[in-house]
DNA sequence: CCCGCGCTGTGACGCGCGTCACAGGCCCGC
DNA sequence: GCGGGCCTGTGACGCGCGTCACAGCGCGGG
């Protein structure tokens, strides 16, 4: 391994809110003991239930975690670009992956094995604790997006879901959203069919607008009332 | 405070999982900075959203965790015994409560405070490595449990349930359970009259015994494979 | 003793939403 | 240009399950 890919492997590394910011014998100790994988658009990364004794940081592409209901329909969990981190749970825990990971688009990945990432761990205080935080904000999530799915009927699962697509994905809120139809109803777990009657009728309510297969906010309050409610 | 009183938390606090077989020096100091805490039967510990700088360990009784719904019904997410810890979540990362929860029983628990319980975390790689393996477990069961809503109907729903309030709750597989049907009911998120109307079906269908408020598991295989259907 | 209250047990009804079936538009490759 | 994708758009139908309404039952208290 030369060390200039040592640095560079450090470098992504940095990138990723897990590991920013820690020491620097500790992100060369990750570093040391990663290596780079590529993936093609579409091909399976892990799959669900099968043994998992690595992570993974993505250094480039994006990649859809996703489960898969016994019969058939399967629901996206979340997409994850350059700098997230996933896989984290099977490799702490050395347990299966509680989900399918397949790449999205063409993706480059940093792959850290279980016993090298235990190593570091424990010299590293930091890195622990900052495992802790991004524990605590996975939990953070999958217990809200229960209650989602628990209580909430289709109508604000969908309105959450504009929401969160136009506010967490680009760099301010963008108020266009590129998705297909069939793409939302299967990140709300509901059907195609359902997604398309609700989007029409907030059209003609002028909450959005929908051109070309575009999605457009035009009254994110009126969507916020409409999340909100049971 | 005592010396005896020291040792008496201490002890309390390596009967649970998280802290057990910890160094004993940690576990002093924790003891140190741990304060007891009674709650009546019935009593609110804390509710969702209020703000948690403290976590808490059972030293005596049962608390329930359950989410409230936007609109009237809440669900039963779990119930914990003595050595079982909670309020971890928001301890860690200094947020909201993400749930409620309520004495079932008079209890008594052992209240771990934020900034104490970092201070002897920085010093003990050990407890974060625990802390660690508890927040995977956690993940790991909220991930379960969301994909049982999210995928599979009243009935399989209700079988898992049986099934592990039977295996989880007593030493060996218990078959009569004590659980009213509306208290069941909470725990799936469905309606009482529903739950019993897929009893009595299981009654006649010889999977299960109905007797003075009991249901008695007589056929936990056929639960087993009603609870794997989709 | 009787009233109230919590539990069980059942029928009727309605709503949300998944499913099927089908039509039309757009684009890309042969 | 023409066929086959993938998308949007809509009507019809059915099932699951929540809700309401009500009846019987055991138990503890005034």
């Amino acid at each position: 391994m030369t060390e200039e890919s040592l640095a560079a492997k450090a470098a992504l590394l940095a990138q990723s809110a897990l590991f920013s910011g820690l020491d620097r014998t500790v992100l060369h100790g990750l570093a040391a003991r990663a290596h780079l994988r590529r993936h093609e658009a579409g091909a399976q990364i892990f799959r669900c239930g099968s043994p998992g004794d690595s992570m993974m940081a993505i250094a480039r592409g994006t990649v859809r975690i996703s489960a898969m209901a016994p019969t058939a329909r399967d629901v996206v969990l979340t997409d994850l670009n350059q700098g997230d981190v996933f896989g984290e749970i099977a490799l702490l825990d050395g347990g299966g992956r509680s989900a399918d990971a397949h790449a999205l688009t063409n993706c480059t990945l940093l792959i850290l094995e279980r016993h090298a990432f235990l190593q570091v761990l424990q010299t590293a205080p930091d890195l622990a604790v900052r495992l802790i935080e991004l524990l605590c904000a996975r939990m953070r999530r999958s217990d809200e997006r229960m209650m989602e799915i628990a209580f909430l009927q289709l109508p604000p699962r969908l309105a959450r879901t504009l929401l969160r697509l136009a506010s967490g994905g680009g760099a301010r809120p963008a108020k266009r959203l590129a998705q297909s139809q069939s793409e939302i109803a299967d990140m709300i777990g509901g059907s195609r069919e359902n997604v398309n009657r609700c989007l029409r009728k907030w059209q003609k309510a002028g909450l959005i607008g929908l051109a070309d297969g575009w999605i457009i906010l035009l009254d994110p309050a009126g969507l916020a009332r409409i999340a909100a409610a049971g």
